[in-house]
DNA sequence: AATATTTTCGCAAACGTTTGATATTGTTAA
DNA sequence: TTAACAATATCAAACGTTTGCGAAAATATT
C-alpha cells in the first residue's frame, strides 16, 4: 500500500499541492472552509508528512544523534533518558549510538550522523585518542556538538560534566567529619582525567584539612581488581576504618568483600562512595554517596544544546552540582 | 559553510552529475580514470552523501526504530545494545524512542516513527492498553514489526520474547533439586502476562513432580513491597527455608531484608532468581539464578526483523532458550 | 570502409515537500 | 462604475539523489 503524500490529497480534493501544504499547517492565507475539508481527508487517509521531504527542502532534521560509550550503563542510560524526555517535548527524535570506546566506532556513528544531517550531536568522547578533528568538521558545518561527561580540553566547543573535582571534596569532608583516622581511597582507570581530576581534588582537600588522617591511594580498574585491592588492605593488621570507592563498580568490587568478610558496616568499616545512587541503594545499610546524576546532566545538556542551537555560539562548560546523599555506612 | 553535493562536484570536474552519482557508488559504466578523479575531489571537498535525499529518492530509509518502555534499565538496556550492534554492522542506524510505559508517549513515537518513514520498528508493549490499530497500520505500509519481550497475543505479528515458562520450570527444578520443604515464590505484578505466565508454570510443575513441597505464593509490584513480604513471612514460627525471585526488582528486595536480618545464604534461606545476571552478582554469596539475556533476545530480534526485511512475511514467535547459572545461594 | 558493438557519459524525470511570486476571485471605497 | 485592496488559491522552482534511456565516442567485426 503506497503512502499518502501531498499530492494525493491535492488531487481528490481537486485543489493545488501548495494550498493542501499550507492549509495542513494552519496558513493565514488559506480559507477555513479548505482547512477543515484538507483536514479531514488528511485524516481519513491517514496523512503523514514524510520527513525526509521536509528535511530535504528545509536542510534541517529535527533529530539528535548521542554518543555514549555504552548504553547498557547505569550512568549513562540515566543521561540518555533525560535527553530522550527533553527532545520529544520539542519535537526532535533522537538517533543513539554506542561507540563501545572504539575510536573506529565513534569515527563510524559520526559519519551516519552527518549523513543524517543529525540537528545536533550529544558526545561523550571514548577513552582512546581524542579525535576532535572531526569534531571540529562538525562545528564548521554547523552542527551544534554538546559533551557531555568525558569532554574534551579544548575550550572551542560547549561541554557539561559532572564537578568531579566537588564530588570528591564532599566525599573528603564527609570523611573528616567522621574522624577516619585511616581511609582507603580506591580510585578508577588513571588514564582517564576524571579519575586525576577526582584524586587531586580529594588529596589536595584532605591535605589541606585533615593532614593527619593516613590515606592509602591505589588505583582499580575493575570490579575484581578493587574487591582484590580491599581484601589484600583489610588483611594488614593496621586496618582503614573507612573505604571511599570512586564509581559504582569500584564500590561493587569492595561490598562483595565486606560481605564475604562479613564485615560490619558501618561499625568496623566506613564506606562512602560517588553514584548516582542505584547500587549504593542496594545494600544493607544503604551505602553513602555523592550524587552524580545523569538524569541531571542529561537535562543541562540538552538546555545547552538548544541555547547553541538558537543563539550562535555558547561555549561554556558547565557542570552539575553534586550533593551527597546520606547512607548508614558512615 | 555549505554541504558539498553532488552538483557541486560535478561543476567542479566539469561532468554531469549522473557520472558523479555512478562513480562514486563504482558503477561499471564509468570509467576507472573518471572514478579516480572523482573519489579524489569527494574526499578532499570532504563530501557527505545526503541521507534525506537518498531516502527520498529511494524510499528507503536505513534507520530502525526502537520503543521500549525504559532505556535506564538493566534488560532493556542490553537489548538495545545488541540490536544497535546488529543494526551497525548492516548499515542501519537506530532511532531509540522510550514509552515510560505511556500509551500517549508508544503513540507520539510510533508517529514519530511513521513520519520518518524508518525501515522497521522493534517495539515492546507499553503495559496499558494493547493498542494494535496503530501496530496493523505500520505492517499495512510494509514497515515490520517485531515484538520483543512483553507482545501482543494478536499472532499476525513476529515475536520474540523470553521463554518465560521454561525460566520458571528450570528454577522449579533446581528448588526441588534442594530438598526444599517450604518455598517462598514471590512474583511481579500480577496484571502483567509475564508474571502469569511464570507462574502458572512454576505452580504446575512442583504441582507435578513434588506435591509435597509447602510454596506460599505472593505478588510484589515493587522492591519495597517485596521486602515487606520477606519479612512478615520469615517473621513466622515456620520459616521458609528458600525464595523464588521472579525479577530484578524482587531479588533486590529479597536482598535488603536478608542483609537487615543478616540472614545466611544458602544456610538459613536458600535463594534463586530470574535475572540478566548483573543483580545476583552483586552479592556474596553470587545467587543463583535463570539467566534470560536482554542481549541474546536482542540478536534475535535483529535475524527476525532482517528476515522480515527480506523474505515478506515471516510470524512467528521465538523463544530465548534460558538457563541456570549456579551461584552460591542454593 | 562500412557497420556493429562496446564503453563511457549526459539528459531528464522523479521522490514529497516548502515557499516566494503571481494569478484569480470577492469586497470595499470613491 | 471603476479603481483599489484584501482574501484566497495556484505556479513553479528548489532541496540532493538515483536511474532508465539515449547519445556520443571508441573499439571491434565484417
Amino acid at each position: 500500500m503506497t503512502n499518502t503524500t501531498l499530492k494525493l490529497l491535492a488531487q481528490q480534493l481537486q485543489i493545488s499541492i501548495s494550498t493542501v501544504s499550507r492549509a495542513l499547517k494552519d496558513h493565514p492565507d488559506i480559507s477555513a472552509a479548505t482547512k477543515a475539508k484538507v483536514n479531514a481527508l488528511a485524516h481519513s487517509m491517514d496523512y503523514e508528512p514524510n520527513a525526509y521531504a521536509i528535511q530535504l527542502r528545509t536542510q534541517s532534521s529535527k533529530i539528535f544523534g548521542v554518543i555514549v560509550p555504552a548504553i547498557s550503563n547505569l550512568f549513562y542510560d540515566s543521561f540518555i533518558a533525560a535527553v530522550e524526555e527533553e527532545s520529544r517535548k520539542n519535537g526532535y527524535a533522537l538517533m543513539i549510538l554506542q561507540s563501545s570506546n572504539k575510536l573506529e566506532n565513534e569515527l563510524d556513528n559520526l559519519k551516519i550522523f552527518r549523513q543524517n544531517r543529525v540537528s545536533g550531536v550529544f558526545a561523550c568522547l571514548s577513552a582512546q585518542a581524542e579525535n576532535l578533528e572531526t569534531y571540529h568538521r562538525m562545528t564548521e558545518k554547523e552542527i551544534p556538538v554538546v559533551f557531555f561527561d568525558i569532554v574534551p580540553k579544548d575550550n572551542r566547543f560547549t561541554k557539561v560534566r559532572m564537578a568531579d573535582e566537588r564530588c570528591a571534596t564532599i566525599a573528603a569532608e564527609c570523611i573528616i567529619k567522621r574522624n577516619s583516622k585511616k581511609v582507603l581511597a580506591i580510585f578508577g582507570d588513571p588514564g582517564l582525567s576524571i579519575s586525576q581530576k577526582r584524586k587531586a581534588a580529594f588529596q589536595s582537600f584532605m591535605e589541606n584539612y585533615a593532614p593527619k588522617v593516613h590515606i592509602t591511594y591505589v588505583d582499580a580498574k575493575s570490579t575484581n581488581e578493587a574487591e582484590e585491592i580491599f581484601r589484600k588492605q583489610y588483611a594488614k593488621v593496621q586496618k582503614f576504618d573507612t573505604v571511599f570507592a570512586m564509581t559504582d563498580e569500584i564500590l561493587i568490587g569492595v561490598m562483595k568483600a565486606v560481605q564475604a568478610l562479613e564485615i560490619k558496616v558501618p561499625k568496623q568499616v566506613g564506606i562512602i562512595s560517588i553514584s548516582n545512587g542505584f547500587i549504593p541503594n542496594l545494600y544493607h545499610p544503604h551505602i553513602c554517596y555523592v550524587e552524580t546524576s545523569g538524569y541531571e546532566l542529561g537535562k543541562l545538556a540538552f538546555v545547552q544544546m538548544m541555547a547553541n542551537l538558537k543563539g550562535g555560539k555558547t561555549l561554556t562548560e558547565l557542570t552539575v552540582e553534586a550533593k551527597y546523599v546520606a547512607g548508614g555506612s558512615m
